[in-house]
DNA sequence: TTCGGATTTCGATATATTACGAAATGTCGA
DNA sequence: TCGACATTTCGTAATATATCGAAATCCGAA
């Protein structure tokens, strides 16, 4: 009962909602989900550890980079599934979805340069 | 998203995930939950006012109980039927819904006596 | 209408969670 | 090896949540 209970805690609070939200799409480095969200790395670093201890993501090396992507446990997809039916009109989440799309890994930097002068 | 962020923060807490697991099963009123939860009533009650305000369940006034059953809106049906599925070995979920099954309304004032001079 | 039982509300407290910035870690390329 | 970059860890402050007991409410039965 407790990994299942963990998995709602996690998916129960919005940015790591959105963040997995993102990563059903498609799998995404740090810094690409960094752009979308508005949240210090730091505190996006602490939901993505959380969203794998549940067992809800996968972050693999590649390169310089972490890409983090959807476990393939069936429970998790079919749950996720099940979400994301409910939401296909969301606005925010059609948002996230459109800009994650458009994401480029090599553009981080700068959006990352952005975000540490002065916030949008 | 806010709905459904709502529904997954509701059910990322143990008591509250219990009391719906065992309302899966049948409707009961809260003093036969709280036979089997280990917490105060005022506790249990506000909980219950929360999993209501997410949609998840409906309290309705049967005489002088208040009966709790699960929403029948068909996304929550779905969602705890997949929860439910994986969950079928859980030995704690097992013991709610033993004991849950056995409880009978009229027996509350026993129980919540019990529960207020002695915790066992 | 008064009494007692079922449930909720309220106020307080303890614990968890989220958030940030600064510093640390690990990695690639010059 | 050095420097730049991607990410994580750490310490801490702000906010939210879970919990309780006491008091209030609501309802049916005597």
């Amino acid at each position: 009962m407790r990994r299942v209970i963990q998995i709602m805690k996690s998916l129960g609070e919005e940015n790591r909602f959105r963040i997995v939200m993102m990563l059903s799409q498609r799998p995404m480095c740090v810094c690409e989900l960094a752009s979308v969200l508005d949240i210090a790395l730091s505190t996006l670093s602490s939901h993505l550890k959380q969203l794998s201890y549940a067992g809800i993501l996968i972050g693999e090396k590649d390169g310089r980079w972490i890409t983090y992507r959807i476990s393939d446990d069936p429970f998790i997809r079919r749950l996720l599934d099940l979400l994301r039916g409910e939401l296909l009109e969301d606005d925010t989440l059609r948002s996230d979805l459109k800009q994650a799309a458009a994401e480029d890994r090599d553009s981080c930097a700068i959006a990352l340069r952005e975000q540490k002068t002065g916030r949008r």
